[in-house]
DNA sequence: CTTTCATATGAATAAGTGTTCATATGTTTA
DNA sequence: TAAACATATGAACACTTATTCATATGAAAG
């Protein structure tokens, strides 16, 4: 019942090949999965989300709250505004940015979960 | 009632200000937690983990599966490994790797979710 | 014990990324 | 209009990372 896909021995079943190859995403969806997390991987980024998680704020609140340049935030905030993960708010001169959406929180959620087990 | 952290303009309250500070993780926990995302944050790793949902597999079904070298997945498997994503099996001259645990599914689900919007 | 096979690993390279600095854009106020 | 301020952006740099190639390790079979 076991078919060689590589090796010597009969490794996994023929039809659980052509399970995964159609439930396997496509490349682009795969690839856009990546590039989503890409955005999570950073420490500035996840601090930046985190405080976001109580209110809006401005560039240079999250700069000074997190002791970093108003030039690094603004750059990460693009970053985060690409991937869909805040969304911005002109005040005058003030730029406010928020979560969003939930899925922000759920995700970070997951991860913290990962990590205390 | 608002405070001036950083311009001009009154931007957030104050209270806001220490609510962050104290909900805030600390640092080790945000640079793990950047350090989980950044594991997802490949496309080869994220295909890995994809058809590790359907069943465990061995290194060389997963390169061939996935068309790439034996080198590669097993450097990523390393990596999965260490992120606690995948555990291994060994039976005889084959590793058959496997999901850790269930949030693997749960984040990437997220993710899948907030692409699809 | 030697060969064969599956996997792991180290070094090298090419590509990507985060921060800083300098400066530009856009808005308000004098 | 000019000055002041918040934010955005481009270039440069140091640092990280994914893949490949060559080779080492570990296990089974002859």
């Amino acid at each position: 019942m076991c078919i060689d896909i590589c090796c010597d021995e009969k490794c996994i079943h023929e039809d659980i090949i052509h399970k995964v190859e159609h439930d396997l995403p496509n490349d682009e969806t795969l690839y856009d999965l990546a590039e989503l997390f890409k955005v999570f991987g950073d420490s500035t980024r996840v601090k930046i989300l985190y405080a976001l998680f109580e209110s809006e704020m401005c560039v240079c609140d999250i700069a000074e709250l997190l002791n970093l340049t108003q030039s690094a935030i603004s750059h990460q905030l693009r970053v985060l505004k690409s991937a869909k993960l805040v969304k911005a708010r002109r005040a005058g001169k003030t730029v406010f940015y928020s979560l969003a959406d939930e899925h922000v929180r759920l995700i970070i959620n997951q991860g913290i979960e990962h990590i205390l087990e």
